[in-house]
DNA sequence: TCTGGGGTCCTAGGACCC
DNA sequence: TCTGGGGTCCTAGGACCC
């Protein structure tokens, strides 16, 4: 991990997946638009006047803007965008670091010289954007990351705002906590409960209180951004800690052998993706949630790191067997998987590993399979050839 | 009103080791 | 019979973000 230092750029795009719907249908252009179904995954500024917001119910947004245009996600568009967005963000300055599909902070500490001001970086950064890519982003800049996030989110949308070095504590300290980075819904509330609404109130607080009313790490962090310490850098090279899929289910009642059609789909498309990665895992964790909305995780560790499905699926079939008296009394909404632990695969141990070596054995099979006959195959495949890679029993009816 | 699909980081307890 | 201090790893849960 290698770090830069100077003033730090956070460049949002608005709105990101209704921005690109807009962008390749001009009938929606200048209209309310949502993008998903059950929930909002994203709403477009004219639909948000109305209400709608990133991960309301689908309903609600549709009775709180009943003309708006309600479009399915189309994931692979938004990866594209994002591409170009990232390499626009790469042709300005090396210090890039990625947060989300839509948002980075960059360091122009070494451009200034010959980039000029940051704020005249940022507006060819905007001005690239939205030549390049055809979408409006936001852009905040000052002199600590959080600071330079703080000031998107008030800029936006297809803002710009600068924070100066002498006015930061100004511009800081009337916002509402909830503008702070870390802190939602939760927190909010228990400031509130003390009488901490605003930013300089929070300031004003004293840490220990901070401390024992929201943890070592959060209470002592939350003071320090309050009087914008942050020394955090914009790092290059994070890797990613883990790798995640999940299902939601529905209310209707599941059969355990249904369950575990859902949990070998899951398991296959994660551990395809750990490998196209390069990566292993070592933790394997299924992650249920239930009619009333609660959840809960069950995680096993393995001694060996491994990439294998057959492996892994064993490890997530244990768990979820484990979990089917818990299913049975409370009624699963959500059935998840996630990998963690991860690490480089070795490619000289490839090949040492027996049952490594079965599961990959079995993944080009399998994957020969799909080519041909189409994902729903390939779990039927397995349900019926019961692999000797496989010997977890299948889950009782 | 009824809630998707991806992630990150922190806390806390217990097992285990020296 | 009573007994320390420190460390790591695993598991589970929770808050938060986009």
């Amino acid at each position: 991990m290698t770090v830069a230092e100077g003033p730090i750029l956070h460049a949002d795009l608005d709105s990101f997946y209704a921005s690109v719907e807009q962008r390749d249908d001009p009938a929606l252009k200048g209209r309310p638009v949502i993008v998903g179904g059950g929930v909002v995954l994203a709403a477009s500024y004219e639909a948000k006047a109305y209400g709608v917001r990133t991960a309301m119910g689908g309903a609600q947004a549709r009775r709180l803007c009943p003309h708006a245009v309600v479009v399915p996600p189309r994931m692979s568009a938004y990866s594209a965008a994002s591409k170009v967005v990232f390499d626009v963000f790469h042709d300005t300055t090396p210090w890039v670091e990625g947060l989300s599909i839509d948002e980075a902070f960059l360091d122009v500490g070494g451009l200034t010289r010959i980039g000029g001001r940051p704020r005249d970086i940022a507006e060819r950064l905007r001005a690239s954007v939205a030549e390049r890519a055809g979408l409006p982003i936001t852009v905040g800049v000052a002199r600590t990351k959080f600071l330079a996030k703080v000031a998107s989110r008030v800029a936006k949308p297809d803002g710009l705002l600068v924070v100066p070095h002498d006015a930061e504590l100004e511009f800081l300290h009337p916002l509402p906590v909830g503008a702070l980075w870390g802190v939602g819904k939760v927190t909010t509330e228990k400031l509130r409960a003390r009488g901490i609404t605003t930013v300089g109130q929070l300031a004003a607080s004293e840490p220990v209180d901070l401390v024992s009313m929201l943890g070592r790490a959060a209470g002592g962090h939350l003071h320090d951004l309050a009087h914008n310490r942050d020394p955090r850098r914009v790092e290059i090279g994070r890797r990613r800690r883990s790798i995640g899929a999940q299902r939601a289910l529905g209310r209707g009642r599941r059969t355990p052998a249904e369950l575990d059609v859902v949990l070998v789909a899951l398991i296959d498309r994660i551990a395809r993706r750990l490998r196209a990665a390069r990566r292993v895992c070592r933790t394997v964790t299924i992650r249920l949630r239930f009619a009333d909305f609660t959840r809960v995780t069950r995680s096993h560790t393995l001694t060996d790191p491994t990439a294998g499905t057959g492996v892994l699926l064993a490890a997530a079939r244990e768990l979820l067997v484990a979990a089917l008296p818990m299913i049975a009394d409370r009624g699963l909404t959500l059935l998840g998987a996630a990998l963690s632990n991860l690490a480089d695969e070795d490619p000289f141990q490839l090949a040492l590993p027996f049952e490594r070596q079965r599961a990959t054995q079995l993944d080009t099979a399998l994957d020969a399979v799909r080519d041909r006959f189409g994902k729903a195959a390939v779990t039927r495949a397995i349900l019926l050839g019961r692999p000797d890679d496989l010997e977890v029993p299948l889950l009782p009816d």
